[in-house]
DNA sequence: ATTTTTACCGACCAAGTGGTCGGTACTGGT
DNA sequence: ACCAGTACCGACCACTTGGTCGGTAAAAAT
């Protein structure tokens, strides 16, 4: 590696602590001075490292963010086993992560997908393309799940992906109001009737 | 009435574009400036209206987002017929408007819900109000549909409304960004999929 | 030992930000 | 004809915004 050592270490430093505010208190309403307040550097520390607030953001989502969407939703969902189950698994347990955590602003994808959406192509972009990595990868394991006779033949891998996905973005946002707990109980009720009409029915 | 008449007027052309440009480019994002300009108005006249911005966002959730909620989402869905279809209708003509506007920026309600989430209190808890009130419309619809022989006996009508709004939200975010047509024809199949499980099976 | 590069400082800037306030044209009541 | 209130104007204020720039201490390269 680079003598960039210290050089990573200090943008990393920046963007974790970027990340954390603009999650908790939006990007439009979080000051690169908010940021540099909470870290003790200047100005000219984060102009040096970074070109611009939007560069720094979408350095953050490159390399936080998609990560992190990564860890929770999409490597959890590789197994050869029931689609349906591990897409439960997954998903209740991403809940379950939400509702203990008390500083909890909702899932990172849709709210920063929603603050950006049509004010910022180039930054709607980069999150549009994570949310089509989750996608692609979630039909891709219920295709598998056809061939392995866990799903129906006649169902619409996509739709049930763009679903899944509707369903979980907007639970997420209810949960930051409302009552987390119970919440994450009805909604998990709910997946798991929907996933039932979709099962193959192993029977005989 | 009062000879409010014109004062009326003014406020409620400011709540009007007001709504129009945070719907657009959200609250934090837009200044009282910004939509004094497009108004052709001064300082003055608004904060001879308004205590502030906040205030004066909340008059705005009030009176207009209110009324958007109410005739697109709860009024539609006061029959007396089969509940599944009517809110297959309701929302599917919701969807419908939002696919035709190539202004749309996702669904009112869950934009802000979203951007103020954790960040204001008060403005989330009149949007946290107008949720609760389509939630409880569709567990009264539900119920009705249980007496009715609709709906089966054994469904949690709480769950199904909270997992029929998450859809809801979700599906209207990603509307934004991706292609509003096939996410709507999308939507719709695994949403009548989904109640499919849950309807009273009429058999015999 | 000297130069160059890296990483950072912090004063400064123009352009906003939400909000105040003294003033004023018009209106309706008397 | 007069007055009081309504509805609005726009200069102004303190403060914040994203971003620039000349400087500098320490480390690396020569």
């Amino acid at each position: 590696m680079d003598k960039n050592l210290k050089r990573m270490a200090t943008m990393h430093r920046m963007q974790v602590t970027g990340l954390e505010l603009f999650y908790k208190q939006g990007y439009y309403n979080t000051s690169v001075d908010d940021i540099l307040k909470s870290l003790s550097l200047s100005k000219g520390a984060f102009y040096y490292h970074f070109q611009s607030k939007e560069d720094f953001f979408i350095s953050i989502v490159q390399n936080l963010i998609v990560r992190k969407v990564y860890s929770m939703l999409i490597e959890p969902i590789q197994g050869k086993e029931n689609p349906f189950l591990i897409i439960e698994q997954c998903l209740d347990n991403a809940l379950e992560t939400a509702e203990h955590n008390n500083m909890d602003f909702g899932f990172i994808l849709s709210n920063f997908m929603t603050e950006f959406n049509g004010r910022n192509e180039a930054i709607s972009r980069y999150l549009a393309d994570i949310y089509r990595v989750w996608e692609v990868n979630l039909v891709s394991i219920l295709q598998k799940g056809k061939t392995d006779g866990y799903v129906a033949r006649h169902v619409d891998s996509d739709a049930v992906a763009s679903f899944v996905i509707s369903s979980y973005f907007g639970i997420r946002t209810l949960m930051v109001t409302g009552n987390p707990r119970t919440l994450r109980y009805k909604y998990m009720t709910q997946l798991r009737q929907y996933f039932k009409t979709i099962s193959q029915t192993t029977s005989v």
